[in-house]
DNA sequence: GCCAATCTCTGACTAGAGTCAGAGGTTATG
DNA sequence: CATAACCTCTGACTCTAGTCAGAGATTGGC
């Protein structure tokens, strides 16, 4: 790997520490609703949409205990009913009532006002610079720390994910692609032990996928390589192509292929920035183009 | 003042939401010392340097009974040792142990890994793009929420930052002025009822000063304004020079005099910018060669 | 149709963070 | 030199956050 400056981790240090003591204050927009910050975290994730009880609590990464005593405060104010969800019985949904709303527009409301406040003080080409800097610095920092994993390609990740692709294929190229064809087939090849079916999730959304499996002695063929729109520039290309590199490897392949299309032109660039080189057709995909391979 | 752009406010938000998710983590090294992590918070102060009992809990904004258990216990792991301030014997002073001071490097160490570890997944260009963002955010967030207060000309602060003030111009035009002096100077004007003597604070830090006066009826004049050098760029100036002017108005005064000289080309730019006009020579400081006038 | 897995809930905890009221010694001020 | 102001400490609290163990209802897989 790269060496890490010790001027950037003081850096990121420096600004951790003003932040959490100035900003972090922004937390606070939370407790001026009266309740306990938990409670308005929850409070505020259901307000967004979060409309079952698990996914509460898988994007909290709260004990389920913890989260249904929440719950049972929230409803007792009368800010949330909590129902049974007809499609599986075990689970719950959750909702705000209307008091639940006004009171998470207030939250709303009031969290805005205190950025605002913070922004006050600055002039507004200063308020832009800090804009920009907190924008990109958003981007780098959460594209760092999405994870990549392993998953079924008929794991809803991994089907949306797909979805997002082909649908951007289509719009480009407007050729007919299959969204559910092209999760029927990799139901087939991209899973263990023949193939691997990567997706990188952040806050629980797919923001990209990638695959990789055997086509044939020592070879292996990337497939699936998507990056949502959002997030490209950030290096989470670079980033999944690697993992698949090493994923081929540890299936025990040495060569990698992989097709596209010249039309993609970022894809091409970030194929040719990791070492791919051009090669023949090696298979008859009709809406290939370009094909590459990369020893390992 | 100026509107604040809605998607400014929303772009803060965002990056405090992601932030605080994923680096606000970074405090968690001070859990993986194995103590409290106020406790932890304290010991770190401690270990950059705050010896004084006050000034510690000045800094942390922690309330007296809640500092001194965590000094307690801090002491009986034999981690610092609390003793009377032989100047002030109210007083208290704390220092590291040696044990202290091993593990205090301990927190500092993973605190830094963690950084590194942070950054690892992103390539060398987007670890400097982070970088450069959080440093550009840092100076702004800082600068933003810097207070402007009032102090007596002799309070600490004030005499540091003429102190500094007073360095910088002899370190640019050598010619002996005396920080002494200016103090003792100012504690006669700058002081209310007739003037008033601002100080910008970060961190317990004077960052900025400025003061202002009535030297003749509704006229007042601007005085001993300075921005520490690693602070420039952040609108500290023009912040310091609207609060004097309010001052100004305050004190009765309708016209606002100053004096300078070419050099501070900084300083004559942000006069300019902020309405005042070039006037002739209105007092015998041998030192000033520019003379500046806004009315109110 | 049984058994294991899943989802939610309750009860019983622990520990950390922070507040408040005063006691006791020390220093500035008229 | 009395008195107010100051600094630190102790005791007695409150509130949150979070964990752990299981109970009860429901569902999926063989």
């Amino acid at each position: 790997m790269h060496e890490i400056d010790d001027d950037q981790t003081a850096v990121l240090r420096r600004f951790n520490r003003s932040y959490t003591q100035r900003i972090g204050a922004l937390d606070d927009s939370f407790l001026g609703s009266g309740m306990p910050l938990g409670t308005a975290r929850v409070l505020y994730e259901i307000g967004t949409g979060v409309d079952m009880v698990a996914a509460l609590r898988a994007r909290l990464d709260l004990d389920s205990g913890y989260v249904s005593r929440m719950l049972r405060r929230l409803e007792s104010d009368d800010l949330v009913v909590v129902a049974q969800d007809p499609a599986d019985r075990r689970r719950r949904t959750v909702a705000l009532t209307s008091g639940g709303q006004e009171r998470w527009d207030a939250i709303e409301a009031s969290s805005g006002r205190r950025a605002a406040g913070l922004m006050e003080p600055l002039s507004p080409r200063q308020r832009e610079r800090l804009t920009a800097a907190l924008r990109e610095a958003d981007l780098l920092v959460r594209a760092a720390t999405v994870d990549l994993r392993p998953v079924d390609p008929e794991d809803p990740r991994a089907v949306v994910a797909v979805g997002a692709y082909v649908d951007e294929l289509n719009r480009r190229f407007s050729e007919g692609f299959d969204a559910a064809r092209a999760t029927r087939e990799d139901a087939v090849s991209l899973r263990p032990p023949r193939g691997v079916f990567l997706v990188a999730v952040s806050d629980g959304d797919p923001v990209a996928c990638g695959a990789v499996r055997t086509i044939g002695p020592g070879v292996a063929e990337i497939k699936r390589m998507w990056v949502d729109a959002t997030w490209r520039g950030a290096g989470l290309g670079s980033r999944m192509l690697r993992r698949l590199e090493e994923e081929a490897a540890r299936l025990g392949d040495s060569v990698v292929r992989l097709d596209t299309r010249g039309e993609l032109s970022e894809a091409v660039a970030l194929y040719e920035r990791a070492g791919y080189r051009p090669v023949e057709r090696y298979n008859d995909n009709p809406d290939a183009g370009l094909f590459y391979e990369k020893a390992l």
